[in-house]
RNA sequence: GGGGGGGUAGCGAAGUGGCUAAACGCGGUUGACUGUAACUCAAUUCUCUCCGAGUUCGGCGGUUCGAAUCCGCCCCCCCCCA
């Protein structure tokens, strides 16, 4: 089976420098495990790595989209597999790096997911309620599991039931094995640690001038309906765009926003995968996982 | 000194005699998550010996069967005039 080293783990926990001494030490190369840092351009905002900090450590899936474009689960599954086989090949373990747990998860495991046309158009005149019914009579399994107020993963059931396979039951085909043999890092300081981090990260980011990167992409009103303007650090500048909301405000929500999401992250990984929560900024539990890896990486 | 507005749960803000431990938003906490996942969604958020009880709506006192809501005095904040 091959290795997969995994770097996962809060906003802010550090997964950077330790994934560039890791590739070293262990001989490695990095994928990257974050859905928005694909975006060209978008790099402070996103806290994506430099040239520099790469550190001549090959970094892949980083930069490969245009902020215009649209990426979710199943290009990634792909492309990140890809990788891993690539990478493998050259006898190089691949270490992958970061925040998404749905996406280091659906690469990693056996998900499966089809070709699929995207039809969310066709339901924006209905109600959530009519929605939620319809999937009711086609889909009941997947509703025990959809809340009643979750458009988004209605509309998502919805359309896979209409295009031929139900959701429940692909999830019910698959094993919920993963495919490769892996070690899962979730780096996870403690609350007080991340929120100091997350705040000193933010003030960083605006004295290197994410206002300048944010008005490059998302001054246009257009602009603001790409995917890519989801991402925090982008999204919570509209007010300013248009109402003149001031500086200060615009960053405590982006302080805020991140808080929220370590939070969820911490959430998903704490009771969707069996890892190792690592206390990234605690030298003696950093030298512990160290070795913990080393010994995985001896075994067969 | 005169005139006006205001003080409601961590914050903002409704409520102007009973249906109010008090709408709603934010923030907090916990959780869900298989093609938007840095998304989307849920529960919970005065206190306790928590299926019931106890304290709340600047303070004290009063009216009333009953008050955050009415009356009196006091304290504090904002605006205008002097």
């Amino acid at each position: 089976m091959k290795k997969v080293l995994v770097i996962a783990g809060l906003t802010a926990s550090g997964k950077t420098s330790l994934s560039i001494d890791w590739a070293k030490k262990f001989n490695g190369e990095i994928i990257n495990g974050d859905s928005q840092q694909v975006y060209r351009g978008l790099d402070i905002g996103t806290a994506k790595i430099s040239k520099d900090e790469m550190e001549n450590v090959p970094h892949h899936l980083i930069d490969i989209l245009d902020y215009s474009e649209r990426f979710h689960v199943k290009a990634f599954q792909e492309l990140c597999r890809e990788k891993i086989n690539d990478i493998t090949k050259r006898g190089l373990l691949p270490i992958l790096v970061g925040g998404t747990g749905l996406y280091l998860k659906a690469a990693l495991y056996d998900y499966q997911f089809e070709e699929e046309t995207d039809q969310a158009e066709e339901y924006l005149d209905q109600s959530t309620e009519d929605l939620y019914q319809e999937l009711l009579r086609l889909d009941p399994i997947s509703c025990e599991k959809i809340h009643a107020n979750n458009r988004v993963r209605i509309v998502r059931a919805l359309n896979m039931a209409k295009q031929g396979q139900l959701k429940s039951a692909r999830i019910a085909s698959q094993k919920q094995e993963a495919l490769y043999d892996v070690f899962w890092c979730v780096l996870a300081p403690n609350k007080e640690q991340i929120d100091q981090r997350i705040e000193q990260r933010v003030d960083m980011m605006f004295e290197v001038g994410l206002k300048k990167e944010v008005e490059k992409f998302f001054s246009e009103k257009e602009c603001r309906k790409y995917q890519s303007f989801q991402a925090i650090g982008y999204k919570e500048w509209a007010p300013y765009f248009e109402l003149n909301v001031d500086l200060a405000t615009i960053k405590e929500k982006i302080v805020i926003h991140t808080r929220q999401f370590a939070k969820r992250q911490k959430t998903w990984f704490k009771n969707q995968l069996p890892s190792r929560f690592v206390d990234s900024l605690n030298n003696e539990d950093l030298d512990q996982v160290y070795q913990e890896v080393s010994q995985w990486l001896q075994g067969d």
